[in-house]
DNA sequence: GGTCTCGTGTCTGAATTTCAGACACGAGAC
DNA sequence: GTCTCGTGTCTGAAATTCAGACACGAGACC
């Protein structure tokens, strides 16, 4: 099926959000600007929350999907962030205006699944004990969560690559290497 | 209503057309590519043609709707040629193999279209017989048709508004000023 | 010639989607 | 307080999309 008519319902969203905050678009509005039934909304959608939870999925699952090798964290990044970059408003929009738990747990999210593939992929048998990974993960996820919200709170005005590549420099290499670690960035 | 299936059909097609020629697509190839049902392309349109034909009609639609001022005719082909313009591959497919009757019934229409225009903005009131007019009009019209006819020939390879400003200041202008007519393609 | 494959155009009937129109509810403006 | 406006829900009709089948013609191949 794959309803083109819900397909363009979020792109009459996120058209939208190019032009105003999120807490100032009704379902009116997108309907409207679609040429479409109100209740055609509500047949798709349970509500307006619903379709952002739809649409922050999907960039999810998209990435998620990938079945990549993770072979260097800044190129897993550079595809994560492809929705960021492809809605700069859009994003800024979202992240000023929605609701921040949502959003919150839905970006942690993302950052573990970014953390899970790549140190995965760099541990390879090295550690043993499950519990090992987990904190490896879960340190890598919040540092990466944190250069993200920063950036994001700034307003997406620098390179968040950049950026986090110098975190990353500055603060995991080190800690990795402690526990006899060695990261694949230099590689890139 | 303006159906979303029948705006993704066209669109699967045209993207069809840039990989290959009209001849070489079936409507199995574009509703599969579409994910759609063979019978709901049939819903909409009677056949292959029909979905051409349509396509033409909006782009020539979409000109003539436009209550331009027709104030250069350089303007009005920039206007003209979006299509070919955005649909390079496609209209050198479509023209290498569709029906040539068909198109060229098309393209005449569509110089009709825009000399017309030209013609009655830059004649005004000089001219009272409505056959002079008529006349005027055809000439512009045919050599305007003649420009695309040899673009399009040769593969468009060269720029068709270079190629017909030459062919009009060599040719039209001499013959309109015999009319005593002024052009205003100076102006641009 | 014959047969086989494949896309076409058509049909039927079911399933799904989209629609118009109405309703009660709550929030915010005034 | 009323009034407006968007919401979420419901009903039933209309439109669309679907699966599945059919006969037909063109082209490949033997």
């Amino acid at each position: 099926m794959a309803s083109f008519m819900k397909q363009e319902i979020k792109r009459t969203f996120l058209e939208l959000l190019e032009q105003r905050p999120f807490n100032q678009i009704t379902v009116k509005d997108i309907v409207e600007a679609c040429g479409v039934n109100r209740n055609s909304f509500y047949y798709h959608y349970a509500d307006l929350p619903a379709l952002v939870e739809e649409l922050i999925d999907e960039e999810i699952g998209r990435f998620v999907r990938e079945e990549r090798s993770f072979s260097t964290l800044e190129e897993s990044m550079k595809e994560a962030f492809a929705f960021f970059q492809e809605h700069r408003r859009a994003a800024y929009h979202v992240y000023n205006s929605v609701n921040r738990d949502i959003f919150d747990r839905y970006l942690m999210k993302s950052c573990e699944s970014i953390g899970k593939g790549y140190v995965n992929s760099i541990l390879g048998d090295t550690v043993a004990s499950q519990e090992d990974r987990k904190a490896i993960i879960h340190f890598n996820a919040y540092v990466l969560y944190g250069a993200v919200t920063r950036w994001l709170e700034s307003g997406m005005t620098y390179d968040v690559l950049e950026d986090f590549r110098r975190v990353f420099q500055l603060m995991v290499e080190p800690a990795m290497r402690q526990q006899g670690l060695s990261t694949k960035l230099e590689d890139s």
